[in-house]
DNA sequence: ACCTGAACACCGTTCAAGT
DNA sequence: ACCTGAACACCGTTCAAGT
């Protein structure tokens, strides 16, 4: 009976920092981060973060549910830096504003491109902020109901399509030969059946989509980039004109 | 020197059919690609294949380099059967055809949309049909140079960003977990800090990206994807007035 | 040419055990 | 509460060997 007062812990455990191994869930995600920064997606692994942490693979589980729970954090993480920008008074350019800011935070973690929006799990770790202002955006604009829905889901789908391609994943082995098939298809096109593709091969190799051999973080797609936000934003302008004529 | 004679087999081999054990490429793929709609990306595997066809994972490796080609000839066979459409004189009724023919592609396969766009591997056997007659509607359209290129860029990411998000994949085990998740975020939201959002979430619910717990093989997204299509198109239109004043 | 067979260096995850 | 440790049922891929 009187070693049980002895077991009793209550305020000693309360002030003690929780610190002490120096393993926590946010330095767990935080080398995830890091390591799929490193080496990409396909390699990443839980044992291998373990393994970074000088740990055992099951005591990351101890603080995370899954490998898939984890990637889905570390890109959360990525974004969180990203703060949306306050409202001003042009709804054009705080929707470019966010197209711009989207990229920026994907160009720091180019390997996350292909897991983004792809992964439904990532969803429970996104922040309303982004959502709400994008709506506030909109409804500034004049969408409300049905057409608000539409636009969002638009400017979403336009958010996540052109970046998540740009940054898409090159094999990792066969670099050279990969290159080679798609220099090569590119150089003997036939001009009688692409007749417009051969006109212009010159302008779009490896600066466009399908027709590239590299990705944008070596070869990024700017002038399309802009090129594409113009359309987003000319497309909500006409959404606007037919819904409200 | 006699027995080197014995040993040609010019004519024997050349006419005799090589489809003995039943084993090659094309089986090799599509069975890839019938295991991915069944069981999805996440379990899909070489020695998976190779079991399905009664072989040794070994085997397999004879038609084909890796898993990565595998899988990007695995998503090039669902796209086949899409021929893209001949053009007609409207070629925003065009572009609009090939945004519908991809999601139905995609639609009969929804289990590779993470992939598609997403691995570059998979454009080496793209074909070029799609290409071409996209810059085919949009030359006829007015655009050319280097608004060709952007334009071409667009609408790629726009054609694959939207349906790849549609049909984003699910948390495989906890399913009800996530979506009680999801459902409970939005039925606590703020309307202080989320006023748009909160006043909207009977409208958003399951119907927008980020704020649904299913994806487009459960709950499509047939009126946004119109929206998106009216928006891209509409957007074409007005970069084209833009360029030619 | 085409496949078997063994082997290597990994995985994610579960469960029991220690402290 | 937090981590070790062993174990299970897998992976992709290489390399040698058979026929």
């Amino acid at each position: 009976m009187a070693t049980r007062i002895a077991k009793s812990r209550s305020k000693a455990t309360k002030t003690r920092p929780p610190e002490e191994s120096g393993l926590n869930r946010e330095t767990i995600v935080a080398t995830a981060l890091q390591l799929i920064d490193l080496h990409g997606l396909e390699t990443f692994s839980l044992r291998g973060v373990a393994k970074s942490l000088g740990v055992y693979p099951t005591a990351v589980y101890w603080y995370v549910n899954s490998k898939e729970k984890l990637l889905a954090e570390a890109i959360a993480l990525a974004f969180r830096p990203e703060e949306p920008p306050n409202p001003t008074s042009d709804w054009r350019a705080d929707i470019r504003k966010i197209f711009h800011r989207w990229r920026e935070a994907i160009r720091r973690h180019p390997n996350i491109a292909p897991a983004v929006g792809t992964q439904l799990a990532s969803n429970t770790d996104v922040q309303f902020e982004l959502v709400e202002r994008i709506l506030n955006d909109l409804s500034r604009a004049g969408f409300e109901g049905k057409p608000l829905v539409g636009a969002y889901n638009s400017v979403i789908a336009s958010l996540v399509g052109f970046v998540a391609q740009e940054f898409a994943s090159i094999p990792r082995d066969d670099v050279a030969s990969f290159q080679a098939v798609i220099k090569d298809r590119l150089l003997t096109v036939d001009p009688q059946v692409y007749p417009i593709l051969s006109a212009n091969v010159p302008m779009l190799a490896n600066h466009a989509f399908i027709l590239r051999w590299q990705n944008g973080a070596d070869a990024p797609l700017d002038e399309s980039f802009e090129f594409y936000i113009d359309l987003v934003i000319g497309g909500l302008t006409a959404a606007l004109a037919k819904s409200r004529p």
